[in-house]
DNA sequence: TTACTTATTTGTAATAATTACAATATCATA
DNA sequence: TATGATATTGTAATTATTACAAATAAGTAA
């Protein structure tokens, strides 16, 4: 159920945020590589292609499409912020070994909120932490256990 | 079902954590506030006690307190982290106007995860974000909506 | 207690992510 | 093409966290 590119086009329009070449290299890099990229990633990828590029750019790039409801923003480390053009919910699992965040689909609605009947819920999140499927492979080929990850 | 003070102290013993006189003080600041707070709280309010008191101290101290299981380290934004004494399952709200995070009870077991199947998940962590009870009450009272919080 | 060993604490410096901001470039429209 | 608005750049500032070596405190056994 992703968007495709031209409905964000559109979105954008709506919104009054201009298309600009920068914006929509990044809106594409999100399109293309659905990794849940860091700024860092974003921008060393694009400006072998784009020299020009600033790291600035990237940013307020990624700010202006969040605002404009076409990007997630996952914090789950706090030192690294990771982008997400999904904007569905579903939660995340971080691989502690490897560092992968991988997506799963969970019903938000389940999770009882009566406690909060007079809190106004504007964004959920779910996030779990532990050892992918290939990590856990690798780990039971070696025996890296003994050092804890 | 807060863990007391003394059975606290039996825990670090066991993990050979020594209870040195500033992590117990840490540990006895997030007993009596359970805010969530961030290291600047922390050091901000004990070092008016213990002038000596360092920062690094108290980034130390939370380390080896969550590495022992008493501390939860909760990441809702990249630029705080913010410790909780509290390390049962439970949900953060934090309001976006005034930043205060509440606990809400979850079970998070109604949270499927059939397609987590052959990851080993080590922690779940569950947080929304929107307006508190007694923000929406004094939006309401002025005309803020207008911009935006 | 004392001497010795080990762990903790401190203070400072380094690192790294993000933001602020002013100058420059680009875009949209007339 | 000219004009005004917005986007981009580059640099500097800010801020949270970590690294590290020296100083201190705590723990232990004689
Ligand atoms: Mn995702
Ligand atoms: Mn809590
Ligand atoms: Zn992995
Ligand atoms: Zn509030």
């Amino acid at each position: 159920m992703r968007r495709s590119f031209e409905d964000m086009k559109i979105l954008l329009r709506q919104q009054n945020i201009k298309l600009s070449h920068h914006r929509l290299k990044v809106l594409e890099y999100l399109a293309k590589h659905h990794i849940h990229p860091t700024v860092e990633q974003i921008y060393d990828d694009l400006h072998k292609e784009i020299p020009t590029l600033s790291k600035t750019t990237v940013y307020n790039s990624l700010h202006a499409l969040a605002n404009a409801g076409l990007v997630r923003i996952i914090t789950i480390e706090d030192n690294e912020t990771r982008y997400d053009l999904e904007v569905e919910p579903h939660g995340h699992f971080k691989c502690e070994r490897c560092g992968i965040i991988f997506n799963f689909t969970i019903d938000i609605d389940k999770i009882s909120t009566n406690e909060l009947n007079h809190f106004e819920i504007r964004e959920k999140s779910v996030y779990f932490k532990g050892i992918c499927p290939t990590c856990l492979q690798q780990v039971k080929d070696n025996d890296y256990w003994r050092i804890g990850i």
